[in-house]
DNA sequence: TGCGAACCGTACCGTACGGTACTTTTGAGG
DNA sequence: CCTCAAAAGTACCGTACGGTACGGTTCGCA
């Protein structure tokens, strides 16, 4: 366990502040709200100093970024017996944790900048939010789906495949709905719960479809 | 028959033409390349005129998403006895139209827009772009779905929740993806074939299932 | 032929932003 | 106490945009 895996924060103690005060001016009022001056203004300090750090605006978004991702800590996976019941249990954790950060207004603000910003740069942004924010997720239910395997309560060829599948019953369109200003979803829990019974429907071996509600 | 119904164009013909500018433009380059100037320049027309007629800039946006939703005419599901290959075909077909719309240049570039901007003006964009543009989409897919239940083929419920379970599993993370500049995907026609084939699994009766392809 | 409305082209205005330069302050090390 | 580098504060520049004003032009219509 050497130091190195704890991304040497990448950033001084001071630009992280600074990083944190754009995303708050970000989440506030949205990417015209985020000028180099107020930035400087807010954050208590010099626009010649924000050039130094982060090279120009588009250096800015991308530390902004960066600097968000690397406040997420993945929760690893202990190598336990995966029953049934566990695995589910799993899973709705992890759908209702996904549906929570996906409204969250970091995460909004962050995927709206990054969205308006997608037609120049190569997207240099929206690849940057897929790589750095979304891995974590990945990692994290991907782990899980084996473990499933694994333990031969889920039975599939295509782990992607049955990631991907998983995500859709989760999220389906809140998360452009949300992107596009709509106000968030009431049950959350109880959609996440939905999710992952259907889940468990179309990928779960016998064992683990005996204690699912009918979907009707 | 009146004319009322046929959506009185709501701009003339010069309008829309000006407003088809305004969307090559906004797809070529995004929003900034969206300017005023820039598109009286490209329309042959002068932005006194976008002002007298669109109001402001933003009148110009909405202008811009009612004048594409216009140009949509949904498919009308003619009164049909549903047997589950007819079911099976409209869906996959459904599905391929909607991967097919939601990857479009046009449906993407206006995305981003309304997205963009829905921090401001309390995403009126927003809101505009999913009533708009969403209902056609969704009128279709209910009513197949409905058609579905009627013919014993589907069962469940809540009919909107069947649907957002079909429009996850087909979409999926692939619009915010898009969305975000990745490159199209590959094998659109399988991915909404499989979709299909999941959801039937799903709320299919048991005359539906019987030509289901195993799921792994 | 003459009239009037709509419209084009262009010039203009105020503003606000990204980025740079310069002066002053801070604060740690010797 | 002195030094020096980093950073704050401020002033500045060029540009580009949204929006307005105005003179010239087209075109339907009587």
């Amino acid at each position: 366990m050497s130091a190195e895996n704890l991304e040497p924060s990448e950033f001084s103690s001071r630009q992280n502040a600074v990083l944190e005060q754009a995303l708050q001016l970000l989440v506030e009022g949205g990417e015209k709200a985020l000028t180099t001056s107020g930035l400087a203004r807010a954050a208590s300090c010099s626009k010649e100093s924000l050039y130094k750090w982060f090279g120009d605006r588009d250096g800015l978004l991308s530390a902004m970024i960066a600097y968000q991702a690397s406040k997420v800590r993945t929760v690893e996976l202990h190598g336990e017996r995966m029953t049934p019941a566990a695995l589910r249990e799993h899973l709705t954790v992890f759908a209702k944790d996904l549906l929570e950060v996906l409204a969250g207004d970091v995460s909004l603000a962050l995927n709206r900048l990054a969205i308006g910003q997608s037609h120049r740069s190569g997207s240099k942004l929206g690849r940057l939010l897929i790589e750095r924010g979304r891995r974590q997720i990945d990692r994290r239910a991907m782990a899980l789906i084996d473990a499933g395997k694994r333990g031969g309560v889920l039975r599939f060829n295509d782990g992607d495949e049955a990631y991907h599948t998983l995500y859709g019953l989760i999220v389906s369109d809140l998360h452009v709905r949300m992107l596009l200003g709509e106000p968030s979803i009431k049950d959350s829990g109880k959609k996440a719960e939905r999710a992952v019974d259907a889940f468990l429907q179309l990928y779960g071996t016998e064992k683990a479809k005996a204690d699912i509600p009918a979907l009707t």
